[in-house]
RNA sequence: GCACCCAUAGCUCAGCUGGAUAGAGCGCUGCCCUCCGAAGGCAGAGGCCAGGGGUUCGAAUCCCUUUGGGUGCGCCA
């Protein structure tokens, strides 16, 4: 519970009250009423909106609502004041020491302060970088791969059982091309000239493939027939590919729960079941799609094709199922991929997608909502393009060309905790500028080393307490009198820190890890305020040798601060540290 | 031509799912270290929330529309 629930659960008392008086008629729906910080403090601690959702539907002005309301809650042994304002705000003040009870709640909870039970064990699989295994990951798979893990994390923290899954496209054409680049690459293992054709990749990365296979296979497939050497090399490229995208992955520290093979699901039979299933229910036929509007494409011609009828369920346009030779387009697998994933129970699915997969969208919440009559939610959360900079240069990324800037280039020169910070800076759904130069700088321009910099602060304060001979441990910081605490750049932090779970929730409900990000650059800065202020005046230095009681008291919200900082930063993937070199 | 995303201070971006006088950093102006907590802190200037309509007690936020940018658009995955 936090402070702002609990309040906002005094003010529905407060207008049950009034209802059970009669003064308010019964049945009123409150699922509007909100319970928040006021922007300008001083209007007071809290504010509720409750007489202005409340107002039409109870047949009241919101004024006399609010100030009904204001009556009741001043009756509150812990409400100091409350006054109605503006068109029917009820601002709320309330004992202090609401405020500072939450510094021991910090401590007492530990690394499970923030948490929260809204997720309510609801269980949800989020399906994210799933790249093609054709080569190392870049950066846009980089942006996805924090974004998703750092959801995965926000919807633990919030009460989800989550499931971390990657899916492998490992049946499709371009695999196929992966093995032929790769059987070039061996070739040139064994010394004969090689020439890349357009169309194969170019990658150096398929050299150390080339020569592996070397080791693995001899000189058994040198001037052999693809038939020959097409499924073996295949499987071995595509294995190798893999091997190395778990490794960037865990130099992100990512980890999935699950690999899922599109090959697996394709032999499995699953495509021809989903599809059935689709066909059963009439919306699988062979049709003439009408040409796109504007400027066609040179090849365009009419042409009859198996299709899903898709905008049964919402999408622009139909989508054809299978390529002209018979074989199934990239759609039918995934259909039958996510039927799959529909079939295990989860109450929420997620993908996250790169933004040029935008387009893909529709058909794909099309075929779920078909097959599972709606039942299973799938969300689609998009992350848009990575623009590189450096020396103020923009740096171009292709994948195809062989020459194109991989995450481990990133993660090598800035390190994982910069580089997923970074990412996590901008919402999902705008484009994101990554500065390599900002990304290291030591300033308040930088929020990840304002942050860093604020929770190393915190256990420097613990090693200096600690030789000045205060005991530190999180069961005698809980004593801690923090009535003490009364100065307005404490009660300022006490009251940030406050907000922490609140920002968990917001953050989860909106699948928004960024608003993390944000609240503990904020965090830092009231932190950092209040250290620098001990600097003029005495009272506020967190340690004082002649104040024993005092500085225990700070230094509960030493850590209660530092806890805060660091349980955020864990749900973003940043390692807190506690000293900067 | 259509779909999705974006547009907020000079610059880079937040804005708690519709609330009060729209915020932060950088940059700019002015303060704060002869010694202990200045890789920082305090204060100030800076806005027609891209333009125009609408919805309502109330809009940066929701709807329509125009403009400008990004991403896609029948057998690539």
């Amino acid at each position: 519970m936090t402070v702002f629930a609990d309040f906002r659960s005094v003010v529905l008392d407060a207008l049950a009250q009034l209802q059970a008086e009669g003064r308010v008629p019964s049945g009123l729906d409150t699922a509007a009423v909100a319970m928040e910080t006021p922007r300008d403090p001083a209007h007071g601690d809290l504010a509720t909106n409750a007489a202005l959702v409340l107002a039409r539907p109870a047949k009241l002005a919101p004024r006399a609502l609010a100030e009904a309301l204001a009556e009741k809650l001043r009756a509150h042994p812990q409400v100091r004041s409350a006054e109605p304002a503006g068109p029917g705000f009820l601002n709320l003040r309330v004992d202090e020491a609401v405020w500072r009870a939450e510094l021991r709640e910090a401590i007492d909870l530990g690394a499970g302060w923030g948490r929260s039970e809204i997720g309510a064990g609801k269980s949800v699989d989020i399906e994210f970088v799933s790249a093609n295994p054709t080569g190392p990951l870049h950066v846009g798979h980089m942006r996805g791969a924090v974004f998703g893990d750092a959801l995965a994390n926000l919807l633990q923290a919030a009460g989800w059982e989550v499931t971390r899954e990657y899916y492998i496209n490992d049946a499709g054409g371009q695999v196929d091309t992966l093995a032929r680049s790769a059987y070039l690459r061996y070739l040139e293992a064994h010394d004969r000239s090689i020439e890349i054709p357009e169309g194969l990749y170019p990658g150096e990365y398929l050299r150390d493939v080339g020569a592996a296979l070397r080791a693995q296979f001899g000189d058994r497939f040198v001037d052999q027939p693809e038939e020959a050497w097409l499924e073996p090399i295949r499987d071995f490229a595509v294995a190798r590919m893999m091997d190395e995208i778990r490794e960037d992955l865990a130099a992100l520290n990512i980890h999935m729960d699950l690999y899922s093979s599109e090959k697996a699901i394709a032999q499995s039979g699953a495509v021809e079941q989903a599809i059935g299933r689709l066909e059963e229910m009439g919306l699988i036929y062979r049709g003439v799609l009408e040409p796109p509007k504007g400027k066609l494409p040179e090849d365009w011609e009419p042409r009859e094709q198996t299709l899903f009828r898709s905008t049964a369920y919402g999408d622009d346009v139909d989508r054809p199922i299978r390529k002209s030779g018979g074989s199934w387009t990239y759609f039918a697998p995934d259909i039958a991929y996510h039927y799959d994933k529909t079939q295990r129970g989860y109450d929420l699915l997620v993908d996250v997608l790169g933004a040029d997969h935008g387009g893909y969208v529709k058909r794909l919440k099309a075929a779920v909502a078909a097959l599972t009559e709606g039942r299973v939610p799938l969300e689609a959360r998009l992350c848009q393009m990575v623009n590189l900079f450096k020396n103020g240069q923009p740096y171009k990324m292709s994948k195809r060309s062989g020459n194109f800037v991989t995450l481990r280039d990133v993660i090598d020169e800035v390190g994982p905790d910069v580089a997923r910070f970074v990412m996590l800076m901008r919402k999902n759904d705008a484009q994101l500028d990554f500065d390599f130069d900002k990304a290291l700088e030591q300033s308040r321009d930088n929020p990840v080393w304002y942050v860093q910099y604020a929770h190393a602060r915190t256990a420097s304060l613990a090693r200096q307490a600690q030789e000045a001979g205060f005991l530190l441990d999180d069961a005698g910081l809980a004593t801690a009198d923090a009535d003490l605490l009364d100065h307005p750049s404490e009660m300022a932090l006490i009251r940030k820190i406050a907000e922490f779970p609140r920002h968990v929730e917001g953050g989860a409900q909106a699948q928004e890890p960024h608003r993390i990000a944000f609240y503990l650059y904020d965090l830092a800065g009231v932190f950092h305020a209040l250290w620098s202020r001990g600097k003029e005046e005495e009272e506020l230095r967190f340690v004082q040798a002649s104040d024993p009681e005092g500085t225990r008291a700070r230094l509960a919200l030493v850590r209660a601060t530092q806890l805060t900082l660091a349980n955020g930063m864990r749900i973003l993937g940043v390692t807190p540290m506690d000293e900067m070199r």
